[in-house]
DNA sequence: GATGAATGAGGGTTCATTCAT
DNA sequence: AATGAATGAACCCTCATTCAT
């Protein structure tokens, strides 16, 4: 009778604060709802008035990641610079988000809970690499359209340029084979991968 | 006579390919050992006379399907083909492998416990992903040596090479987006992402 | 106003009291953490909200039982009274101790487990015999004092007197050799201990 | 229809020393059949042919640890010595076999399995501690009837005498308090204890 | 007669979820 | 609305016992 809200925002993100880092230590299986709720500083009950159970609390987790820290990588392209330029700069923060502790966190389990909730990996995709991809093919279209590129299909070539971005690094880094690269083996591979795609992907007779 | 006797090789293929079954169904953290036992047929205790546990149940179903599945992809290979050829024909059979069942099950298993058993992952890139990278850099090299490809790294460049069978159709399987892909939508990521690399590395002046 | 909230004391006896069937019945091994549970009334995860697992369990049954019920030997003793009519008196409340269900269960289950619990039998003889056996030897000490006894190292003589409790009786109630000894024949194990330790210790000419 | 028996004296005795190395090592409940079966050198199957089972083999154990070790106890009694010669002689045979590796074993592991296996706790009482009252009994009532000791009771005096042999060492050591005491520790009590017995029983005047 | 692979009930323990407070 | 004690199903694993060879 005397309160105004159910649920209040604060609290909600208190509790997927406190769900990142229970799910950062012990991945989804790992990270017991008690624990969760410890690292949250809440109750174990509370947990269950706000998401309705495990799977819930964890997709809510996901997306919150995906929306709030997976889609910054277009803000601030500068597309007055060359073709090469800006994809350097748009390929260097896709390698940054792929190989951040959370970037690897969540793609781990989203891949590892596929089967059981196939829906959660639509929502990451969806609120994630589509978006991505998607900036990035009309990206290449305007570049095209400039005459710097020559791509006939860019929603493909985005995904090319996407997995040229996960050569070596990211894909060890993935399966915990390093625990981290230095930060020349991140540009090197930024910089091969954008140079394949461009000279893949030179205008005829164009340079 | 006393024949065969302990540790029939017969029964231990029982007995992984149950596991097979039951780590296909739920992974490594959903499939029981007493699910995998009916699996396979036998009681739950035979599972720990040929077994230590169930990580070694695990890793011993990890090491069969690398050794057993994963590197028939360099057989056959006819090298006197053109370079194009070559790398269609093998990109094809990575492809096939990475889209397989049991490929897709044991990247999803491997990437979700990375962090459980680091070990794990490390026999699996060493037993599966470095040899091939390795055979693939030697065929690289020598198209390179006989002048129809300009690599400098070709270490490097085989692992570009598979980045790219990876694009549009392995990301998603591996998260379940799809159940499967049309033949023809293989076929396009192997052609299309040969054809960048092809001429991204093409010799100057070449054709 | 969250009362007394967590860990009820009431609960952690029922949990014990239920310890002390299951026990009573199995020993250590024969206990079943379902068993105590089900004894006790609550549910077999209750008993690992209370205690961290089988063991601690126990140890924690073993002090409640030292403490609550192997340590009353001592109140009341008057000692204004003879030396003979102490000891006899003291003598009886040892074997009562020693006699009682929860004395022998709790004594088979500390020889039993030594082994595995070494730190349990210490904790057992300093909750138990060690205070009893001080206690016992200023006592004699301040018999020899008075002059009815001529005992030159009180301790040791309070380790005698107390094996000599254990004749004939304790010793095959351990062994599980009867259920039971009529009254008599306790009484005649303390006044013949007595006995033979009052003349075996008196003062020179004395007696 | 070839050998000539079913059971070889010389196999069981081998199953007995397999199996006192076992339970010596983990008691009853920590011997595994498939232990003492290694320990012995032979198959899990022929323990099955040997003895009905668990029970029963261990049942076996005590008896023969019974017989052929904590009965020697009153060979080479030399009477012709003084009753105090003879019991110290006697009291320290008696020490040294209550103390020893086997001594110590056999008794934790009866009054552990006191309640599953009563008949063992009867088997072992009669095949020792029984056995060899009765021979301290007799001894007694010679030495009363020469006129060194007066005891009205012989056979309660014997297991008087008896419990006092374990005061102090004995039951430090069933406990596990203690791994090993001295040499003249286990002396003093045998001495403190026998004198005690001797002023305690002395004739009348006598000495 | 000896073997040991196979069995499966039962062990201790964890944890997502519920509900009285 | 928040709490956390209580629940109980399910987990991995052990081991006494059996039986085909």
């Amino acid at each position: 009778m005397a309160d105004q809200e159910i649920r209040s925002p604060e609290k909600e993100r208190q509790i997927l604060d406190g769900a990142a880092t229970a799910f950062a230590q012990g991945g989804y299986e790992g990270a017991s709802m008690s624990h969760i709720a410890a690292m949250a500083g809440v109750s174990k009950g509370t947990l269950y008035n706000y998401f309705a159970g495990k799977k819930d609390l964890f997709a809510a987790f996901v997306h919150r990641e995906c929306t709030q820290r997976l889609m910054l990588m277009f803000e601030e392209v500068d597309e007055s610079a060359s073709a090469e330029a800006t994809l350097l700069w748009i390929g260097r923060r896709i390698v940054d988000m792929l190989v951040s502790e959370s970037g690897l966190l969540i793609y781990r389990m989203v891949v590892a809970e596929t089967r059981k909730f196939p829906e959660l990996a639509e929502a990451f995709y969806d609120a994630g690499p589509r978006r991505a991809l998607h900036r990035m093919a009309e990206l290449i279209d305007r570049q095209t359209a400039s005459g710097q590129l020559a791509v006939p299909d860019a929603a493909f070539a985005a995904e090319q340029l996407f997995a040229l971005m996960q050569a070596r690094v990211v894909v060890k880094l993935r399966m915990g084979l390093a625990a981290e690269f230095p930060e020349d083996e991140l540009d090197r591979v930024v910089r091969e991968g954008v140079g394949l795609f461009l000279r893949g992907y030179a205008p005829i007779g164009g340079g």
